[in-house]
DNA sequence: CTGTTAGCGCTTTCAG
DNA sequence: CTGAAAGCGCTAACAG
């Protein structure tokens, strides 16, 4: 038979000093009114046992876990893993924990998450839509039911909540701008997550730099992935489609770690050089921009301080005695780095 | 005030059906011997409301909580977080949820960690050790205390557990052979990691080729970045340190995601190129791998099926009636991506 | 200043 | 077949 742990308790401590119970607890808890004497006994003794309080019974006392709940799509993402880093370094401080849970784009995964999350009591949840959720009801009855809540990147449209998102109309604006600042005029948008809001502030950042430049927005050159299955192939038709079209595309503006990468690897696939053949630009954090073989530039977001800032917030939201009612929608800037992906052909 | 929000109980269950606590408990957990005409009741009742069990109540009358604690040194790799999908993919099938914690390479942080998933009442502990950590103590503590625990990558050197690792010194033999194979003689050794046994066994790989082709191991070529810290620092001390020897290298073995990567950087950053100065295989997981300016040659890991295989052998721990007293090592194998950052000098 | 008691949600004897 | 009661570890009135 597995032998559990068994760690020692206030009972134990009790017992052994012949005390009861809630002076344990409340010398333990310091509070206020105990008499020195027991209080050194209790506190040595604790001390030199170990003790160390059940927080599965503090738990279940309290309904209070000093830990949140983070509801990311994927954990092996560049973006993601340093979003959790700062959401880990800031609760950390502040005496939380962690718990990361991935959707993998999936809707059911989310609704399962959210509820397991609730039902470990965690104090609050974090969370970044999955690509597949269009009904937020589950986030809705969340809120109803108050738990502290914070959305990041990937935000809800039609919710009053805290969001924490980056200026994603500017950031495909400039992006857009500068390709098209460079001589380009045929300029591809290659997205995917057609339910999320982000991939709407971006295409529409995309057409208003096109419309400041008098250049028509042409759908033939709009492609969204469907992404819920095999990313890699749904980039590859898109390329295709791009790249047979009578009137090719120069330059190609994609959204998103995964699809950028892919569409890189499919435009060496197929042949295509970067910038020769056609420039890209992509809305993304990829660490490894830089060594690419045409390092690419990028439009990018500062995913530690959107965790840490994320994390403040709901711990804000979580100490706060009163209900929130006031949501808070904060934008960060993204950063463009211009590397060489994109050919200069004449620059203005 | 905040309100919790405050899921329905058993309690509530019995109340408004006006029966006992324990019939209630005995319909929802299926026991032996209850009236069919009650049972339907309840579960009606039950689904009407959605009734849910908590699972902190569980957790504290069980000492089980169907979840396992995973201690990585970090999350934002492309090894640890493919490894974190393949335990995520194992243990969701058989009902487990996964608690992901980062050590950031600290033992200290390790510690806290391993203590905070003990007092979660989790089942069992998934372990890559951290850099940092030398004495493995509070593992052999955890491991008398009966709680289930497995290593994997980064495995202790003297302690009887359920290890998964790699074919380590195999892997590295192989490369440092191709290496030899393809013209190079004077081949440096750049690592991390001092205190872990892979870096080692790695290390004997790289010793072993050199022997088997009569090269002399030159301790000038070895190089064991501290990295407790800026590790591209670390790695430009290396470089500058190989590239302004007398003998330079022809080529170097790195080992681990971050300093080869951040090798490429510091070799782009001095103006070397990659194969024509200096030719690179790389020990580790890179997706980008072969995006980079020179497609990287690596050996790389089976994260996912490591993962995988990891929460398969806990899991069956967990449920293994008997304190387990077998403990076996698994051993998987590296795989050899060729690609161009080896120069063939000459092929014998 | 300290002890008694009840209760968080659930399981599990032990009675009936 | 079903109910009462104890207990997991802890906190928080309520008494003394």
């Amino acid at each position: 038979m597995m032998k559990k742990y068994k760690p020692i308790t206030q009972k134990d401590i009790a017992d052994a000093l012949g005390l009861s119970i809630s002076t344990v607890s409340r010398v333990l808890n310091n509070v206020y009114g105990i008499g020195d004497t027991t209080k050194k006994l209790v506190l040595d003794y604790a001390k030199e046992t170990e003790y160390a309080p059940n927080p599965i019974a503090l738990r279940l006392k309290k309904c209070r876990s000093f830990s949140i709940g983070v509801v990311v799509p994927e954990v092996a993402s560049s973006y993601f893993s340093e979003v959790i880093n700062g959401i880990e370094s800031s609760a950390y401080r502040k005496g939380y924990h962690v718990i990361v849970t991935q959707t993998h784009e999936s809707t059911r995964r989310e609704m399962i998450n959210i509820q397991q999350l609730v039902y470990q009591s965690i104090d609050g949840i974090l969370v970044s839509l999955s690509s597949e959720t269009v009904d937020i009801s589950h986030f809705k009855a969340l809120k109803e039911k108050g738990t502290p809540l914070v959305f990041f990147d990937r935000v809800p449209k039609d919710m009053d909540v805290t969001k924490i998102a980056v200026n994603n109309f500017q950031g495909a604006f400039e992006a857009t701008e500068y390709l098209i600042r460079s001589g380009h005029k045929k300029i591809a948008h290659l997205t995917s997550c057609a339910n999320l809001m982000i991939t709407d502030e971006r295409l529409n950042g995309y057409k208003a730099a096109l419309s400041k430049y008098y250049v028509q927005f042409n759908a033939n050159y709009f492609y969204c992935c469907e992404s819920h299955g095999n990313v890699n192939f749904e980039v590859e038709k898109a390329v295709i489609h791009f790249m047979s079209l009578r009137e090719r595309p120069e330059a190609i503006l994609t959204v998103g770690d995964k699809v950028s990468v892919s569409c890189i690897k499919a435009l060496n696939k197929f042949g295509f050089k970067i910038p020769h053949d056609i420039s890209l630009v992509a809305f993304a954090n990829i660490t490894e921009a830089d060594m690419f073989k045409t390092p690419l530039t990028t439009v990018s977001q500062p995913a530690f301080e959107i965790g840490k800032l994320a994390a403040d917030k709901l711990i804000k939201q979580i100490e706060d005695k009163l209900a929130c009612t006031e949501f808070e929608t904060s934008i960060l800037t993204t950063s463009f780095d211009r590397r060489s992906s994109a050919k200069l052909n004449l620059i203005r």
